[in-house]
RNA sequence: GGGAGGUUAGCUCAGUGGAAGAGCACCUGCCUUACACGCAGGGGGUCGUGGGUUCAAAUCCCUCACCUCCCA
């Protein structure tokens, strides 16, 4: 074996075997119990990126642990089509080309973007593939194809035919940069320096001269109303009045209503009800008029004017601010910094504008996913986003379904010449329920996330009851990230409830955002992301695995540190080589099953012993998922204790200097029952190694990846020889700890001895001996009382003495020796005053108290041998 | 304006009532034939502020400060 582990020598081959034996298919129906995991489908012709690097980490090591668990694991992974995404990217495209989707026709612009996708849509699968993937990939699914759309399709009309969806004229979020209508998510508030003006307007049949405050002059040309609070006494007298609008000419009434505020400016507003929701509302209320000034693509319509017209609606703003100010309206202009709604992909500021739209109406479904959450049916992790959750659905809105782009599923609405409209699954059902063939289908697509809403069911073949829907659904658990809460889980839980009457999942895992080294958010724009793909090159997925794991603690972003992952790929490199140490040294021992410990010596049911305790909490973890408590375990386990301990301790047995009997059948069995724990997490150097290990294709699957998860041997448990092991750790450490700090060099020798009240830790440690001498380069270890002149202390209640080469305490010996006397001072002033506290001796339990005690004890008797040595040491003394 | 989270060693973070932890970084010694992506040892923290509950608080409660994010 090479001296160092390869990743990148490995990798794909085990991915490629993996998939050619298809060791990752899961069976419907099974015998076996269940387990499944939707993939958050990526963007179809989109990269990987560092979030879902990590989602896919957890969801792969969630589906390989159940897989061994003896699940029917599935893992469904799937794409996308993402309308906006990959729309603008075709576009870009075909401008590039010299060209647009309009010349194209729609057709045209459909044939190139399936191209496109086309081109594209493996590229998810390499990715996955080289992060350790354990997909299913016979069952992938996208959201465009026929299964899916029918699934779309079906769904629509259920719902339009249960009166939840419907078609109407209503205030929406406009996007002149996308020219769609998007929905409120799809909307940033962004903070904006603006100016806000004060416009007089004269009131007809008088002199007066009322003044309304707008941060958008330019919709004023629409206005067809001032508005008022019904209680404002300051404006009674001009509710039956008429004010005229300046630049136009129009005459406009005064209403009164509530939603105005009277601290807002003058208490006066314009009512613009084609431009503004609350204007709009305001308008329906009051049978106002709505004058559309502002077109799709952002510019003023005829309706504006005439010297309007054409302008875009930051231009026409200038032109209004410039003609108000000369004829002597424009009063006042103050700055004024307030929040603009933004459209999030092409990010100019939204138009709200009156258009016929399709909705959908989720209040019901809302308090059924509300419920959800509520009784426990579905968990969210961390659960601080339960108040989130409520809060959202609770105040939930009509969702605007329908989008004026081509790339998507064509909204399954027909149109007879007379405009009557027909809901159907196909257009021949459309036509039949007409009655004519003379029927066009609503140019529109639905939502991108309308088809994603539906996705823990239509890729499982609903509406269809096939056997993967009966075999998979509900799902097991949902992970991605908290960003998309609202867009995506929130409606898979209201669809998912609405159609089968359960939570698609009963677990969602929200992880936090991955940020740079610095903590820093990656945006393209800053330039800082990361590709997880130069990652796994550079450290090899395993490594990139483990510290996305190992970071993901609740709630928490997670910061990705190359420092960092380097640890973790040496941590590989350790598995290798204690598993390159172990073959080199077993000679014919296998790999066993099972293991009598009643017929082993202590290191060996002390490593087995840790061994246990440790699968049974990676377990625990796992269900828990607290990925990285598990992989804090599993680090510390393999490392702490398997390789610093009991690798060590095995050396002379090894070697022959002191047989051992079963030490290379333990040793073995622990590496082989270690690296399925670590399997999950380290896909690719476990299986490598795995294979390696002598006799365990005589108890075991042909891969590690079906070998059973070990869940800890209650057996092998043996808590006193873990505690009298500790006691023998904590003496080398004590002794090294003095050699260090004495400077003996590594070459000379020592003299240990160890003197126990209790003969039986005596004796414990006296068959210990052989495995000491090494580890502490010692001469001897003798079970004796420490002679004068060696180095003595107490360490764990034994009495331990050194006794190195001659050498003088030297002044910086005797300062430390000093510190350390101050340091027990302090501990004797505080656990004395603890255990002369009344009050603490009363009602602290028992079990405190004599810690206290025994702490105590070893306290004063440290301080005497420190006392003694310093003063047999007194410069001049001898 | 409402809500969530954070404030613990130089950095990034664990740690929900009984003597302050990890990884990395740093310092000192070691190439001890598994591993220098290593071994051994070490330094370093009034656990944001102020109060309260308790025999006992990083941990529970309240105040304030600062930071991040979400919603309006």
């Amino acid at each position: 074996m090479e001296k160092r582990f390869d990743p990148a020598s490995y990798e794909d081959k085990w991915q490629k075997r993996w998939s050619e034996e298809g060791f990752f298919v899961a069976e419907a129906p099974s015998s076996r119990p269940s387990f499944c995991i939707m993939i958050p489908p990526p963007n179809v012709t989109g990269n990987l990126h560092a979030g879902p690097a990590l989602q896919t980490t957890i969801q792969d090591l969630l589906t390989r642990w159940k897989r061994m668990s003896g699940y029917n694991a599935l893992w469904l992974p799937g794409t996308d089509h993402a309308g906006i995404a990959t729309q603008l990217m075709v576009e870009r495209q075909l401008i590039e080309e010299g060209t647009d989707r309009q010349s194209l026709g729609r057709e045209g612009f459909l044939e190139r973007a399936w191209e496109w996708t086309d081109q594209h849509s493996g590229n998810i699968r390499v990715q996955l593939d080289q992060l350790g993937a354990s997909c299913d990939w016979t069952r992938e699914r996208f959201t465009l194809e026929e299964g899916l759309s029918k699934a779309v399709r079906s769904a629509f009309v259920r719902l339009y035919r249960e009166g939840l969806i419907s078609r109407g004229e209503y205030m929406v979020n406009w996007s002149p940069g996308l020219e769609t209508a998007i929905s409120d998510l799809e909307v940033d508030m962004r903070p904006v320096e603006g100016k806000l003006y004060h416009i007089a307007y004269p009131v007809e049949g008088s002199d007066e001269r009322i003044v309304v405050a707008t941060t958008r002059p330019e919709t004023m040309l629409g206005d067809t109303a001032i508005a008022m609070h019904p209680e404002d006494d300051r404006y009674a007298h001009l509710r039956d009045a008429v004010a005229i609008l300046p630049l136009v000419g129009r005459q406009v009434a005064f209403v009164a209503d509530d939603v105005v505020e009277r601290e807002f400016g003058t208490g006066l507003v314009k009512v613009t009800p084609a431009h503004d929701l609350t204007d709009f509302e305001l308008g329906r209320r009051h049978g106002l008029e709505s004058i559309q000034v502002i077109d799709r693509k952002g510019r003023m319509t005829p309706e504006a004017g005439e010297q309007f017209a054409g302008l875009d609606r930051f231009e026409a703003r200038e032109k209004v601010v410039q003609m108000l100010q000369e004829q002597g309206y424009l009063l006042k202009v103050e700055d004024y910094a307030h929040n603009v709604g933004h459209c999030q992909r092409s990010g100019v500021p939204i138009e709200p504008m009156i258009s016929t739209q399709w909705f959908m109406d989720v209040e019901g479904m809302a308090g059924q996913a509300l419920q959800a959450v509520a009784s426990g049916d579905l968990r969210l992790i961390p659960d601080s986003w339960n108040k989130t959750w409520d809060h959202w659905l609770e105040n939930i809105r009509p969702w605007c379904i329908s989008r004026q782009l081509w790339w998507g599923h064509q909204i399954p609405a027909w149109y007879t010449n007379s405009g009557e409209v027909f809901v159907a699954a196909s257009r021949e059902e459309a036509a039949e329920l007409a009655g004519t063939d003379e029927i066009t289908q609503d140019p529109d697509v639905l939502d991108t996330w309308f088809s994603s809403a539906l996705w823990p069911f239509s890729t499982l073949g609903w509406p269809e009851e096939t056997e993967d829907f009966k075999t998979f659904y509900p799902t097991d658990v949902l992970v991605t990230g908290f960003d998309i809460i609202f867009f995506w889980v929130a409606r898979m839980v209201m669809t998912g409830m609405h159609f089968t009457g359960k939570t698609p999942f009963h677990a969602v895992h929200l992880t936090g955002l991955v940020r740079d080294a610095d903590g820093q958010k990656m945006s393209k724009t800053r330039g800082n992301t990361v590709d997880p793909l130069e990652l796994v090159e550079e450290y090899g997925a395993d490594a990139v695995r483990f510290t996305l794991a190992i970071l993901d603690s609740p709630g928490r972003d997670i910061p990705l540190d190359p420092d960092r992952m380097a640890g973790y790929r040496s941590f590989g490199n350790k598995i290798w080589n204690a598993v390159r140490f172990s073959l080199s040294r077993v000679g014919s021992a296998t790999v066993q099953e099972s293991l009598d410990v009643t017929e082993l010596a202590a290191p060996e049911r002390w490593i087995l012993s840790r061994l246990s305790k440790t699968a049974a909490e990676v377990n625990e973890r796992f269900a828990e998922y607290r990925f990285d408590e598990a992989c804090q375990r599993l680090y510390h386990f393999f490392w702490g204790e398997l390789c610093d301990w009991y690798i060590e301790l095995s050396k002379p047995a090894l070697a022959g200097e002191s047989p051992r009997p079963q030490v290379g059948e333990v040793l073995l069995t622990v590496l082989d029952r270690s690296l399925r724990l670590l399997h999950p997490v380290m896909p690719f150097l476990t299986e490598e190694l795995w294979q390696r290990l002598p006799g365990r294709e005589a108890i075991h699957p042909a891969t590690i990846c079906l070998a059973p998860y070990p869940v800890g041997e209650e057996a092998w448990r043996d808590p006193v020889t873990e505690e009298r092991m500790d006691v023998f750790f904590q003496i080398v450490a004590w002794a090294r700890n003095l050699r260090a700090e004495l400077g003996i060099p590594p070459r000379d020798k020592a003299t240990l001895y160890i003197s126990s009240e209790s003969s039986e830790l005596a004796a414990f440690l006296g068959r210990l001996e052989a495995m000491a001498l090494p580890l502490l380069r010692l001469d001897a270890v003798h079970f004796e009382a420490a002679p004068d002149g060696a180095h003595s202390d107490v360490v764990a209640g034994v009495a331990v003495g050194l006794v190195v080469p001659e050498r003088e305490l030297s002044l910086e010996d005797r300062e430390r020796l000093m510190a350390e006397r101050e340091k027990l001072r302090a501990q004797h002033q505080r656990t004395l005053g603890l255990l002369e506290n009344k009050a603490f001796l009363a009602k602290a339990p028992e079990k405190v108290v004599d810690q206290n005690r025994r702490r105590l004890e070893e306290i004063l008797e440290r301080l005497e041998i420190l006392e003694a040595g310093l003063a047999a040491d007194e410069p001049g003394s001898s």
